[in-house]
DNA sequence: TACCAACAAAATGTATCCATTATGGTTTTA
DNA sequence: TAAAACCATAATGGATACATTTTGTTGGTA
């Protein structure tokens, strides 16, 4: 880092990487080697093998007893089962959100999901995570709002490419002011039962489109 | 490492230093200094701070921004909301696998319960977390049942003084005995309710104590 | 051609060294 | 006396060098 940057090479380097992942640069499976990274960012191999331990703490990327670092790929089953398993957390915060939720909370829920459906498509995801974590605020579980929000950047994220050609925002907006509405009217069970649907289906659609990638590129691969 | 112990030197560390923490000898709050842990086990700083970042990632320890690594402190508030993280997914797992038990998974739970009753008092937490792993076992749901066996590994094992202090026991025996008759009945209502009672109820109590093994702490440390 | 062995190249694991930053105690000063 | 500045000590961050392991390739043999 010959720059005035300051920070910690560990921080940086770190940051990076996982956005790479994230964004797609560093696809699924690509080998992370630590002499490439290390030239990469002109820095020496040791806060590289830190960065790739905290990385595989994320389960970003996978250290084999080899040593060797991949990025993780995302198989459509463990992605459907997270996404079980957000819709349950996050049923259980909403249930627990509504009854505390103030006129304040619903404002600022409509405010935001106004603004989704004007944004940039790079703002959807960020936004989107922001919206759903406006309801689940007033439910004060700091633990379980953390990890949804680990569900969301560290798995969710990486779909990002799917989610914008996926064209199920206009139903996502719909569905949004629909669950909007449901926690306005105090009606707890019919807004969980919104939630959970907003989210499996969404999750079931990602999921083929997961399928249907991975299947094309391994056939593209094979050539 | 002298021996003829070829494993990995980042390895042995971090199994012995998460070890020593889950039984106590590494209390909460100690801090874990580089070089000292490096003449301990008679290996260079460069695997000891891998160590400490793979421990980092398991909330074991933290490291502060200064680079210092201390034990985790466990907040009640925390505890009792992983206990809340548990009991809802443990619910939702006993809930899938009912419908899909057989008779040899009840057998298995009960043989499991007859063990508990008369095991030695080190052996009870790892008997414990079998039993409830073989009730969800029919679930399918190996992500689920991961974030479980995280709860209970890093968290809920550094309590194991406290649970065998606790005269709970007999109680948490019966219970689950209750719970393994309401699954052989199908009486999926009945079984998550007595499962989510089972665990909050333990939790309440283990929670009051580490808030008085807190205070009694912070009180000597005073003198 | 297929398979195996041996060797070469490359990547990772660990140790050691130096630079930088934090810490604690001492001294100085208001 | 209390607080701030300063310095010495100790600890961490990163780079480099060396050891070990892994991997890929080449050449020989059945």
């Amino acid at each position: 880092m010959s720059e005035n940057n300051k920070q910690k090479a560990v921080l940086s380097v770190t940051e990076d990487i996982r956005s790479k992942i994230l964004d797609g640069t560093y696809p699924e499976g690509m080998a992370l080697s630590q002499v490439d990274i290390a030239s990469t960012y002109q820095v020496s191999r040791t806060p590289v093998r830190e960065a790739l331990q905290i990385l595989a703490g994320e389960e970003l990327v996978e250290i084999r007893d080899t040593g060797r670092a991949t990025v993780t790929t995302i198989s459509p089953e463990s992605f459907l089962e997270k996404c079980e398993l957000r819709a349950l957390i996050e049923v259980k915060l909403l249930e627990l959100s509504i009854p505390l939720m103030g006129t304040e909370d619903i404002a600022k829920a409509r405010e935001i999901n106004e603004s989704l459906k004007k944004c940039a498509p790079e703002e959807w995801t960020p936004l989107n995570y922001l919206f759903h974590e406006v309801l689940y605020k007033p439910a004060n579980r700091p633990l379980m709002q953390n990890v949804i929000k680990d569900l969301h950047h560290r798995h969710y994220a990486r779909l990002k490419s799917f989610i914008l050609s996926h064209r199920n925002t206009p139903r996502s907006l719909r569905e949004h002011d629909e669950l909007i509405d449901r926690c306005e009217r105090q009606d707890i069970e019919g807004a969980c039962y919104a939630l959970e649907s907003h989210i499996m289906m969404s999750a079931y659609a990602l999921a083929e489109q997961l399928k249907a990638q991975q299947l094309k590129r391994r056939q593209t691969a094979s050539l």
